[in-house]
DNA sequence: TTTTAGCACTCAATTAAGGAGAGTGCTAAC
DNA sequence: GTTAGCACTCTCCTTAATTGAGTGCTAAAA
């Protein structure tokens, strides 16, 4: 499907595309013919952008208009004009990890990089938190708070603290809270989320029950907070920039802004979308490709960050289909980069 | 500066804003006659609509246009003209409250009343979380995660739980972390949050410096924990339903929209004008009453909410001044009741 | 004195019409 | 294969005309 185009296509190709992310709107052979020099004349651009049309890369809106790249158009772009060679400024990362060192929370770490992302790209950042499948419990433990009022504490070795208060119907005598204590630390510390799952602990809780009397009230509430907290899927997506969107002319039009500020308020909804990508590096995903209907007419670049090697988030831009991409590709590839670096120091 | 309208300009006044509640535009004298029965002309009307034009509670967009109720107008009618006598339907509090108490996690009740408040009313609705200077220490816990690696769990009686990982410059015992966790209990469990000023912390510090051979840098972190997360006016705000303003017709201009969206954005502005309310159980603010420039053309409507009748934080609701009072109005007292009720129960 | 009918007047909003401009496709010449 | 020329198309902008809701004022009626 992806045919070799001549270099002169290419040219005008890549030209019209380029245009039209800064202008936004229909290029024509005459605007191409004068800010590119081309050494050819509007008659003979106008041919090669009919042809590219046939082809599937160039749309028409109307007949008098000028061309607007196609999804396919774009897809060319991306996959063979924009080079995905890391041109960093030097310093620039040291600059931002030295900025956000001080950050320990790795939900500020993550919030801060949406930010910091929107604020490069002019575009709306999403950054989903790490999976919890990939992650081991670094700690566990239960700490009293009043006679029948247990706190639980859950720290993931990716640095994710999740805490929930438990309500009992009895109280609990600092002994027993010690003694599970070190049972649970025993039984589910350094073990890989992704393993504890109901058969674990319904087996852990026969153990215990055998040894302690407890009420099955603990367990139950302990469950939920492991399917809660960890279930694949039902991380939080955190975002940034959101008012960005409103920026972007194709976005001028207030149906086509509420539909995508109600999009963006359903944390389900971005998690189908951020879920959607595969788990490559860098992914992009351009217009129709989307699986989403409400953003088909918008584009991802989404890639995936690591901790300790392990591929444990993604983080990503959202925008219009008319996007920065060489830009964005490369802020989304740096930040990916830090975040991972930042959490990894954070989380020891 | 309150004058005291004969009825017929009351009940003009009030139908005024009724029907301009409903229709979003200016009110003529012969909808007002034809819709209410007023039993008098559209001609008497319209002199008792210039009387109260002249009195400055009604305003006139254009010569021929109707007329439209001006702040001043606003205020004369939620104060006068609005019964806030509680007219709950029997059942619907009992319904939330079951509805909700699941949830044992402050945080979560706090996002979850904010989203219920804001498609009960169909504006945007804000919560501020529970202020700490109020709240007295529960508990406070250090825990190992690694050799140099600590978590610092902090609980308050509201419930409020914060975590902070602290990465030390060099390892402690087991034993001293015990020390250190049975001194700091006693020490600063079970006092008020404004009470652990720095002037406090300072002595606990000396005190603790001359028991225990400690680095300097846990201290300082430690520090931190408390002013950041515990500070006046540093507290979160929860936003539910951002994207209900954008179905406001005085929203239709693109330009406006961004403004408030970039206003709901800053979390330091939602801090500045929540905590410039009084501190009174149920307060109104009506456009240019406001103090934030660009929200002199919203209301808001804020309770404040109880926790063991301590009033910790607040909850409203922001919109165009054109806003469904008597509805708001029921709905933010009836929530903010609660929102109390519920954080009282998960923080036992 | 208050209320009402009548009427001229005002102003925003909608519709219609007339360019202006940008761009195309085609043809014929280079 | 490339280019100049030209008729044609379609959107966008501006201007003008029309509509319609609503007012303020005056003078008569209650």
């Amino acid at each position: 499907m992806v045919e070799e185009l001549d270099p002169r296509k290419k040219q005008i190709l890549q030209a019209i595309i380029q245009e039209h992310i800064i202008s936004a709107s229909p290029i024509g052979s005459k605007t191409l013919a004068k800010k590119y020099n081309l050494d050819v004349s509007p008659a003979t651009i106008r041919n090669e952008m009919a042809d590219l049309e046939d082809l599937g890369y160039l749309e028409q809106p109307h007949t008098s208009a000028g061309r607007v790249p196609s999804d396919k158009g774009y897809r060319y772009y991306v996959d063979q004009l924009v080079s995905r060679e890391k041109n960093e400024v030097p310093g620039v990362i040291e600059n931002i990890e030295n900025l956000y060192q001080d950050l320990q929370d790795v939900q500020d770490i993550i919030s801060g990089m949406a930010k910091m992302l929107s604020n490069m790209t002019h575009y709306t950042a999403m950054v989903s938190e790490p999976k919890s499948q990939v992650s081991r419990l670094k700690k566990v433990e239960i700490m009293q708070l009043a006679d029948n009022s247990l706190l639980l504490v859950l720290v993931t070795d990716t640095g994710m603290v999740n805490n929930k208060i438990i309500n009992l119907d009895q109280s609990l005598s600092a002994r027993k809270i010690s003694y599970l204590n070190r049972f649970l630390s025993e039984k589910l510390e350094n073990k890989l989320l992704a393993n504890l799952d109901t058969n674990y602990l319904k087996e852990v809780e026969k153990e215990l029950m055998a040894r302690l009397d407890l009420s099955v009230d603990l367990f139950k509430q302990f469950y939920n907070e492991f399917e809660g907290a960890f279930e694949p899927g039902g991380v939080k997506v955190y975002l940034g920039g959101t008012s960005y969107i409103l920026e972007q002319p194709e976005f001028n039009d207030l149906e086509k802004v509420k539909k995508m500020l109600r999009l963006l308020d359903q944390e389900e909804m971005l998690n189908k979308i951020i879920n959607s990508m595969s788990g490559s590096d860098l992914e992009i995903k351009i217009g129709q490709e989307n699986e989403v209907e409400d953003i088909k007419n918008c584009s991802l670049v989404v890639a995936t960050y690591y901790i300790s090697n392990r591929a444990v988030g993604k983080i990503g831009v959202i925008g219009p289909t008319r996007m920065e991409y060489p830009r964005v590709i490369s802020s989304v590839d740096v930040i990916s980069d830090i975040l991972g670096k930042l959490i990894s120091k954070a989380s020891g």
